[in-house]
DNA sequence: TCTGGGGTCCTAGGACCC
DNA sequence: TCTGGGGTCCTAGGACCC
């Protein structure tokens, strides 16, 4: 029997953040743009084309944008435009195929291999990527390969508006010359550990022999990498992976350091209040609640509690913020505080289970049913009441 | 280059249950 | 009284990505 090749899209917007200013206000196309860096201590999260061809990089601080792009216009995150923007372009490229993973706000995985119709998945590939342009003004790169990390890697290679495919009997010419730290997975951390090893490109790692050695660089994925690097990738397109959230959560960095404990604490019950809003707007509600406090020797801590009960409300988490932060005081100045809720679920199914499920034990057990309704009253009572009033 | 903010996934140890 | 192995959940930290 004859093995069939999947065809796999990735498809990447080019200077996402960037792109969809311009495609609003046309005026900016003709303008050096950087987006994000409120602050001195801010960074630009993208740049337009026009910036870029004087240095500009994403992450790149705000300072050194303007010392090497002097007229470059820096704008404010726009997230709502931002989404707005991102579901149409999934929405047109859910005209093409049911498979499609979304990889975040602004790339996406399509599984062509049943939706060709006969067609050549280059010409398909050559008129989303028209469609986009014309309909929307957003400029797209596509890689098509065999499986899904291929398809990254090729529609890094040709950037803007490239269309590269990736065949098998291409990765030696291909995907072995390219740098070891555009390979997707290996970050700044593990590059020059690779290095250190002579490992410079992808087709080194492909060829490196002595595995003992490459065990203790990449741990338990080597062998996932050494796959990778000869082309080999089973992960499945997978519709809605991104869709359902892990977690929510709000960080600052301060203009000035944080120095008293009073300031701090007005911080965090200020990202608490974002982080709740966002809960309520996921209609999600929550379990585990997280901090994070860096201080201003970059040092970090992560201090995290889970509840026996899902909430939403305001007073539940901040609770549990207030405690983890006393518990893990610190002399340091703090740079950065954060506030986030993960173990979510959606409020509707906390909702329906409340009274069949999650009932504790002991109620049950030492008590009887009058307990047992105190117990409901008092772990649910506040997120009842909530939902009784919500709409 | 004095270094953001939103996330995901992985690992490893410990607690606890059976 | 001593002791097993598996499974799951929680916590902390680290690496990575956009």
């Amino acid at each position: 029997m004859e093995k069939k090749f999947k065809i796999i899209f990735h498809i990447d917007l080019n200077a996402f953040f960037a792109s969809c200013e311009m495609a609003e206000d046309k005026e900016l196309k003709k303008l050096p743009i950087g987006i994000g860096g409120s602050s001195d201590r801010g960074v630009l999260t993208t740049a337009n084309y026009n910036a870029r061809k004087f240095g500009v990089k994403s992450a790149m601080n705000v300072y050194d944008a303007k010392r090497l792009c002097p007229n470059i216009v820096i704008l404010p995150v726009n997230f709502d435009l931002y989404s707005k923007y991102s579901t149409l372009f999934f929405n047109l490229l859910s005209e093409y195929t049911d498979i499609i993973e979304k990889g975040s706000i602004d790339e996406g995985y399509l599984d062509m291999t049943d939706y060709c119709d006969g067609r050549h998945p280059l010409d398909i590939a050559e008129e989303i990527q028209n469609r986009l342009v014309e309909e929307y003004d957003l400029p797209v790169s596509i890689g098509v390969a065999p499986n899904m990390f291929l398809a990254k890697m090729a529609s890094d290679i040709k950037k803007p508006l490239g269309i590269t495919v990736l065949r098998k009997r291409e990765i030696k010419d291909i995907l072995w010359p390219l740098p070891i730290e555009d390979m997707f997975g290996i970050g700044k951390k593990t590059y020059p550990n690779l290095k250190l090893i002579g490992i410079k490109t992808i087709g080194d790692l492909a060829e490196y022999k002595d595995h003992r050695k490459l065990k203790l660089v990449l741990g338990n994925r080597m062998q996932e990498f050494i796959d990778k690097a000869h082309g080999i990738h089973n992960g499945v397109v997978t519709p809605h992976r991104y869709v359902d959230m892990k977690s929510i959560g709000n960080s600052s960095t301060y203009m000035q350091d944080v120095f008293e404990y009073s300031e701090a604490i007005i911080k965090l019950e200020k990202l608490t209040t974002k982080v709740v809003e966002r809960v309520k707007e996921d209609e999600s509600v929550c379990k585990t609640i997280s901090i994070q406090v860096r201080y201003n020797d970059f040092t970090q801590i992560n201090r995290s509690y889970t509840l026996e009960h899902y909430t939403e409300n305001f007073y539940d988490i901040y609770e549990v913020v207030e405690r983890l932060f006393d518990d893990n005081q610190s002399d340091k100045p703090i740079r950065l505080l954060g506030v986030s809720v993960s173990n979510l679920k959606d409020s509707q199914s906390n909702f329906r289970q409340l009274d069949i499920f999650n009932i504790p034990k002991n109620a049950v057990k030492e008590e009887g049913v009058m307990r047992l309704l105190d117990s409901i009253n008092e772990n649910y009572g506040s997120t009842l009441i909530k939902k009784g009033v919500k709409k």
